[in-house]
DNA sequence: ATAGGGTTAG
């Protein structure tokens, strides 16, 4: 890979301790506060200055404030502007609902509410958009949707495109995309026309929901109605795209968009980046970085982010660190989710101690590890055969506030098991009661195989059953594993019945399952079946990997010339 | 002429 061509690196033989060593320099970096500081010191001066300023002076300052989400910040400006006498406005009000919202405390929006009725000043559209979209942040959808109905039927307001864009987003991000796309039909039937906002919305939830061809319909029609589609309207649609594997339409896509005039921005390119890196190309991530950069377009923290998350994956965590080398280049500043890379990265070469030591320094530099820091450290230490250290962390997280998610538990009982500790996790499975714990078919998926590996095949068909009984729906891999079980036990029948129950509800084989299960049917010597599974699997696409292809190719001297096994492999290395 | 809504990250 050449980085002096990409301008990303400043010494070309950078190795692994230099970088380290501009690592840690770049710790010492501070988050930029000096747009907040010159700010707060002219708010100063002008609280001082006689007679003060308008409050619109103080607003438009004080929106600044509020761009970089410093809302505390504001509301105690404001504080200090009252106590000054200073009188204040309706904008004044609604900012402060705005901060009080995005702080999550909607009840003191309301109560700010109250106060401008009391005031005898009647609340404007902004007062009541603020408020529906507070509720929305704090997950009370159903109560924004009724205040907006509310406004309807009183007649208080007549909604303008803001506030229908509000309700929409807030539906769409309640998982009701459907109650959204009819909210759009709504307008489209009224005198308030949506514009490309709610168009937008909806798009991005359709292509959220998997619901990508509906979006590019809408899209249409949209283009249709003479709304002009925006750089957000083709990021959406190419991120969709990109997500379930249509990268061809993506880029074609980002051909159209040029032809209408929208140039794609940083976040364009950083979709594409950040796809080419999911699906293991760093090369073409890096190929879209510098048509990026051949467009006058600079990277950004993201885009370093996915090109270092791209290497970490693949452990090329030396790699990682040149891109780092190019990031700290450019002024940027690295953040928790560049160091979480990083320390997958060392993790992924089994180079606990080095991910230790990052892990160590990041909180030195006043950085705080969040959960997928901590997951990520738990995992690198079972790995290492550490289980003792990974559990101490596991309760030190939780100590500092920190929360395990799904992903934790996931690694938890997965590292446990595998390092013989599978009653522990079976202890610690049943102490859990929240049911996104209680009720995760891949937790159980963990728990059925490594209780079958550790030689309990009961508790592993027993758990299995609890899954069913509790109505989960059991995964491919969870039929994988299961399968998996019975085949070792002998029970073939069961095995059968399991795999057309499983076709039965939806769910098809992928290429792990056949592998699997021609691998078990080879150790029992059932080559007949192996056969027929081997040619099945062949059929709809998927290929031996290499495990299997082993065991194959060893039968092979002991099978007949003219055996369909070796016209299975004869097929296959041609 | 000062406020409120949409995309992108591990």
């Amino acid at each position: 890979m050449n980085y002096t061509r990409l301008g990303l690196l400043h010494n070309p033989i950078a190795s692994a301790s230099h970088f380290n060593q501009r690592l840690l320099l770049s710790l010492k970096h501070t988050r930029g506060f000096t747009k907040l500081d010159d700010a707060l010191q002219l708010f100063d001066e002008m609280l001082q200055r006689q007679p003060p300023p308008n409050i619109i002076e103080f607003n438009k300052l004080i929106t600044g404030i509020v761009k970089i989400k410093q809302y505390s910040t504001t509301l105690s400006l404001y504080k200090q502007i009252k106590l000054m006498g200073i009188p204040t406005d309706l904008y004044a009000m609604n900012i402060s609902i705005n901060c009080h919202c995005r702080l999550d405390q909607v009840a003191y929006g309301f109560a700010l509410l109250a106060t401008i009725f009391k005031q005898g000043h009647p609340p404007d559209l902004a007062t009541y958009s603020t408020l529906i979209n507070g509720l929305v942040l704090a997950d009370r959808v159903f109560e924004a949707v009724e205040l907006f109905k509310k406004l309807l039927r009183d007649k208080l307001c007549e909604p303008n495109h803001i506030m229908y864009g509000t309700v929409i987003n807030g539906l769409c991000k309640a998982g009701h995309t459907i109650k959204a796309f009819e909210l759009l039909r709504y307008m489209e039937s009224g005198s308030c026309k949506p514009d490309v906002v709610q168009y937008n919305t909806v798009i991005d939830s359709l292509c959220k929901d998997r619901m990508v061809d509906n979006a590019l319909q809408l899209f249409t029609k949209m283009t249709e109605k003479g709304v002009l589609a925006n750089v957000i309207t083709y990021n959406s649609l190419i991120q969709g795209l990109c997500n379930f594997g249509r990268e061809t339409e993506a880029a074609k896509m980002l051909r159209d968009m040029e032809e209408e005039g929208v140039s794609p921005g940083v976040d364009t390119f950083n979709i594409l980046v950040n796809s080419c890196c999911k699906q293991g190309s760093v090369k073409d991530a890096q190929l879209a970085v510098e048509t990026m950069i051949r467009r006058g377009l600079h990277p950004d923290v993201i885009t370093y982010n996915a090109l270092i998350d791209g290497y970490c994956l693949r452990g090329e965590v030396d790699e990682a660190g040149k891109v780092l080398n190019g990031m700290l280049e450019t002024n940027l500043v690295p953040d928790i989710v560049t160091y979480n890379s990083l320390i997958n990265g060392y993790c992924k070469k089994k180079q606990i101690d080095k991910a230790r030591h990052l892990f160590q320094e990041i909180q030195h530099k006043g950085l705080t590890p969040n959960v997928i820091t901590c997951s990520t450290m738990i995992q690198g230490m079972f790995q290492s055969r550490n289980p003792a250290a990974a559990r101490e962390l596991f309760n030190k997280m939780q100590a500092k506030g920190l929360a395990p998610d799904i992903c934790t538990y996931r690694i938890l009982f997965h590292g446990m098991c595998k390092n013989s500790q599978c009653s522990d996790a079976l202890v610690l499975f049943r102490s859990l009661v929240s049911k996104e714990l209680t009720e995760d078919v891949d937790l159980y998926t963990i728990l059925i195989d490594s209780c079958s590996k550790c030689g309990k095949p009961n508790v592993a068909m027993d758990l299995f059953d609890e899954l069913c009984l509790k109505g989960l729906k059991p995964n491919v891999r969870t039929y994988t594993v299961m399968i998996s079980v019975y085949c070792q036990g002998g029970l073939f029948g069961k095995a059968n019945d399991l795999l057309r129950k499983m076709e039965d509800n939806g769910c098809l084989p992928d290429s792990v399952m056949y592998n699997v299960i021609v691998q078990e049917l080879l150790k029992k010597s059932k080559c007949q079946e192996a056969e027929d599974f081997l040619e099945e699997m062949i059929n709809r696409g998927f290929m031996p990997d290499s495990t299997t292809f082993t065991m194959v190719l060893h039968l092979i001297p002991n099978v007949g010339k003219e055996s369909r096994m070796r016209t299975i492999v004869q097929k296959l290395t041609a």
